[in-house]
DNA sequence: TTAAACTTTCAATAATTTTTGAAAATTAAA
DNA sequence: TTTAATTTTCAAAAATTATTGAAAGTTTAA
């Protein structure tokens, strides 16, 4: 396999792996595309490298860039924009656990508390109806300090997580 | 909030929070709908509390058993299938980290030895792609080790790492 | 056997999500 | 200013994914 091959390869992995984690193949394809660039790259050269739209360019870097993973660089002199992507894995996966961490598991954690909170009338259906939610609420809890502390945790936190697991 | 307002809410966000997650709504549905039933249910049943068809509930339900997320249960002396779903939430958890490491985590991995096993050819862009995809392929292997860990761990895994980062 | 009860399959359709591309908006140099 | 370069928006089209429902298949009781 030589460069090109792989990187094609690359990004399509990429990309098929964001579509199965609910992240659209382009947002992902670019992030993949930025992840193995030397440079920062144009919305000129992703739509070339990656054949699609224009549109579809700013739109998704635009959401990487809202999710905190790709940054915006001007260059001196230059009128268009060059974007560049998080190259520090460990980092990235911060990024990650926290952006998902604050737009899922938290309002999900909030809808929860909700339901089991309902009035318990007696009745063995309600009964296990809270109990079931209150179960989740607390594994959701639970996985949420997790994540908190992995987040705020910047040195390599899988690793340090599976050291002390091991244990 | 009173038991049916309670019980839709909850299989509403479980549906929603399934489709984030690259799950399809049905599926998570019949899933919620299990989780807090009393007793084992009908494909009849299953069709009139979601409202979906007959074909719809057969492969969903058919899939969570692929999962080994539900069971089927025969009653003596009766015909039809009974579903019922995993109740433990921390056995739920356990099983569904290790169906997607088995189904998504591992041939990523794979590809990505490949990919960052390609020759060298001394140029920067192939040496960026090769440390790039290194970088993902450890840390996959790193949280796949994790995973491993916590999947054989029966007991409370998610506290249990919780409570060893902490310290 | 046959027939009824029940489940699965799958082509057609519907719903949802993504992508396009051109017009509108923005920005900055002339 | 005006103009040209660049980015953003968004309605329409395309692609993908989910759902239906009826026919085919399976199982068991009579």
């Amino acid at each position: 396999m030589e460069y090109q091959e792989a990187k094609d390869e690359f990004i399509s992995t990429w990309g098929s792996l964001g579509t199965l984690w609910g992240i659209n193949k382009a947002m992902a394809q670019i992030q993949a595309l930025l992840f193995i660039s030397t440079r920062a790259l144009t919305t000129e050269e992703i739509m070339a490298e990656l054949q699609i739209s224009r549109g579809n360019t700013s739109m998704n870097v635009r959401q990487l860039i809202d999710w905190g993973i790709v940054k915006k660089e001007l260059k001196a002199g230059e009128r268009k924009e060059y974007f560049s992507t998080e190259k520090d894995v460990q980092e990235l996966a911060r990024i990650i656990a926290e952006e998902r961490n604050r737009r899922e598991i938290q309002p999900v954690i909030k809808t929860l508390k909700e339901i089991s909170s309902i009035q318990d009338d007696g009745t063995e259906k309600t009964k296990e109806l809270i109990k079931q939610t209150k179960a989740l609420h607390d594994l959701a809890k639970t996985a949420d300090s997790l994540l908190v502390k992995a987040i705020n945790h910047k040195q390599n936190w899988v690793s340090t997580a599976l050291l002390k697991l091991i244990k």
